[in-house]
DNA sequence: AAAATGTGCAACCGCGGATCG
DNA sequence: GCGATCCGCGGTTGCACATTT
């Protein structure tokens, strides 16, 4: 394309914002919204590029950004989300309220990478390094069908499908509503702002083609290199979907509704032990050994990174 | 006390997707 | 349909400050 980057124009300004041009930004975003940041610049009375001031704007002036140190829950929460979604911060920083994707990408690369690589577990996979060979296990049937890879990536996998399929659905609601009114716009935010901006847009999304998206539920099958696919017919994904969707926004947030989803024991739970009440009634115990396997797991990660007793509400 | 090294974080850069004309 | 433009994201850099030698 060989596009220039709208900084190389002459004589603008790059490097540390002084409080003139903070208070010339807040002042003009205050009054008129952002609208376009490539105009915006002029308007406002700034020599920098759009770019510069949507960062500055995003990333520090913002009235509804929450600075200082991370707390147990939220370094929890990004860990976990990491583990589901990688490098994908903006992501990230949706479920964290107040936080900004670069702020969790800076907390993330120079705080949490070096504990939990500190740790022994792989910042990228966030497995442990030294994985136990599963012949060494002695592991009941049903778990030594699985390496803790394949339970990971599995629950990553269902999880990540999930969360894209609740925010087509959340997508389509908003699109529905929007249909009504415009775009709830307040000092430049959006509502897409609390969505995962790597899902689709709603227009795109319609009733066939969501129904299609529906992912498989996963499950796990005798496979010891990985898991396979399987689709649930049966399982009205879109209504019951919907039904958690409403229970979670019942809550005081999508943040929330998200970690329950993930922690909460359904996602991960389900798809950790089969069935619990189906497990329940097996006498081998090998199933349960499966879910406390896993649950175990899940929970060694974050006493590796957090020695302390854990005292989280998450597990 | 000074130099070397490490750390934290704001800001920049380049890319890709979306949108517009 | 296509190129130009805009926007947002993730990776990276650069600098100020802290800590160590």
């Amino acid at each position: 394309m060989g596009r220039s980057p709208c900084c190389d124009k002459l004589g603008l300004k790059k490097g540390p914002w002084t409080p003139e041009e903070d208070q010339k930004l807040l002042a003009y975003i205050e009054e008129h919204g952002h609208g376009s940041w490539r105009s915006l610049p002029e308007k406002a009375g700034l020599h920098r590029c759009g770019k510069s001031c949507r960062l500055r704007w995003t990333n520090y002036l913002r009235p509804d950004i929450k600075r200082g140190k991370f707390n147990l829950q939220e370094e929890q929460t990004i860990i976990q989300l990491h583990a589901l979604l990688g490098n994908r911060w903006s992501a990230i920083a949706t479920h964290l309220p107040k936080r900004t994707d670069n702020e969790i990408k800076n907390y993330w690369n120079t705080h949490l990478k070096k504990r939990l690589v500190k740790m022994g577990i792989d910042p990228v996979t966030h497995k442990p390094k030294n994985e136990t060979p599963l012949s060494s296990l002695g592991l009941s049937k049903n778990a030594a069908i699985l390496s803790h890879t394949a339970q990971w990536e599995s629950a990553r996998l269902e999880a990540e499908a999930r969360l894209a399929r609740e925010s087509k659905l959340l997508h389509l609601q908003h699109y529905q509503t929007k249909t009504s009114s415009q775009p709830h716009h307040h000092h430049g935010f959006t509502h897409k702002s609390l969505l995962p901006n790597w899902t689709t847009k709603p227009h795109e999304v319609s009733f066939s083609e969501m129904k299609e998206s529906i992912p498989a539920k996963i499950e796990f099958v005798g496979s010891s290199t990985g898991v396979t696919l399987m689709k649930e017919p049966e399982h009205d994904w879109i209504n019951s979907t919907m039904h958690e969707f409403e229970t979670t926004q019942m809550g005081e947030g999508i943040e929330e509704g998200f970690t329950g989803l993930l922690l909460g024991g359904d996602s991960i739970d389900r798809s950790f032990s089969g069935d619990k009440n189906e497990t329940a009634g097996e006498s081998s115990g090998g199933d349960c050994n499966y879910y406390e396997d896993n649950k175990n797991y899940l929970d060694s990660i974050f006493n590796f990174v957090d020695p302390s007793p854990s005292d989280s509400p998450m597990f």
